[in-house]
DNA sequence: TAGATTGTTAATCGATTAACAATC
DNA sequence: TAGATTGTTAATCGATTAACAATC
């Protein structure tokens, strides 16, 4: 029987990532095993949500005993691929550009840069945490020998939509955007936004939404 | 009469600062009026939903015209706080810290980064995109002379924490947390997190969910 | 066995979408 | 006026939480 593996709700997933990261912490002080209660503690979530989330991944806890740590790390790692490594590039190495080529992604995240572009000759041809650098005009060489699974984005915004066509030309499934662009992509191709902009629209948001109003400030 | 102001859902802030970009696009390219149906298509949105969002802002459309641009423009910087400035810190002053500090956030975005603090001494008494980094101890005489309203934590996981109880310390009422750690913070406090990671767990997710699994392979 | 903890089923809550009336 | 577009009210959908049964 073939069958697709079932869609995570994006809640689900950002929750598992959280757990993951808390897990690796407990297990590097030898911990052993951990209940649903006290995981959703440490993270101020709901015990009945964790185990649902927890139950998506195929976990199955004990009861009185709880889920062993080692398991559950394996099964979240499995659930995001993070086992297997994600060969990416990298379109765009400025300030931003170059801080994600320098983060370890590849030690727990699976992801792994084979190589970065930029249309700015002054910055190819160089390393960047040994990663190497090349000028945009390669990439589509440059693919034709490389198994890409994921393109990041990290462009300004007015670029942003000329690299993903680049990207899915080459047929790149996976597109990490760091830009404020909307990106058009046909369904075939995933893009997934980390807009810091948006981030930054929430707690400013909530700043505001804070401030008890003085009488006639807040319009009708 | 005082009150405070409606508390938004998070989507909606999200989508809000996406039109916020288009719209300064559109602006800059003297158009004058957009109606909301056709901004839902630059974004894929429901147009409903656009309709929806905007309302919160207070923003009034013309039936047959649209929506003014301007005005957009200024009702979401309105709602979101941009108009003012907000005055920030950041703590942490690696790759990430040090691109953002060099992101202009304040022409758009009502952040205005008024100091850099880093515990590392070989990182102090710089400038940073003209920005001065001093070291984490100035910091508590610092935040007395200061008005700071955001502190963005972009340490290490390690030591995020620390760094979050001595920004509540100071009462810092909003943070922007980039490190994987749950920051635990009084209620009066808010964290809004700006986690990498969970972003790329649901691409690579969507990526392992897209693979159409050979028979046997899918466990149960 | 008793009690803690899991897992499941049902209820609630909130966000999105659909249908339609109002208006320029 | 007719038609496009807004704004509102109701229906749907999905995610979270509550209640409780199952199990070690």
């Amino acid at each position: 029987m073939i069958s697709g593996k079932v869609k995570a709700p994006a809640p689900v997933i950002r929750r598992l990532s959280t757990y993951h990261h808390l897990l690796m912490g407990l297990r590097q002080r030898q911990i052993q095993r951990i209940s649903s209660t006290a995981l959703a503690e440490m993270v101020e979530y709901n015990p009945v949500q964790v185990r649902k989330d927890l139950q998506l991944t195929g976990l199955v806890g004990k009861p009185k005993t709880g889920f062993l740590i080692d398991e559950m790390e394996d099964a979240i790692r499995r659930f995001m691929g993070w086992e297997a490594e994600f060969g990416a590039v990298l379109f765009g190495v400025g300030n931003l550009g170059s801080a994600l080529l320098r983060y370890p992604w590849r030690e727990e995240h699976g992801l792994r840069f084979i190589a970065a572009f930029d249309s700015d000759p002054a910055r190819c041809n160089i390393l960047v945490n040994n990663i190497p650098v090349y000028h945009t005009d390669y990439f589509a060489t440059f693919s034709a020998e490389h198994e890409i699974h994921i393109g990041v984005v990290a462009v300004p915004a007015s670029t942003a939509q000329k690299v993903a066509d680049i990207l899915v030309k080459e047929g790149i499934k996976g597109i990490w955007n760091f830009s404020h662009a909307h990106l058009k992509t046909p369904a075939h191709a995933t893009v997934e936004n980390a807009i810091f902009t948006q981030s930054l629209a929430i707690l400013t948001r909530r700043l505001v939404e804070s401030q008890v109003t003085s009488p006639g400030k807040e319009h009708s």
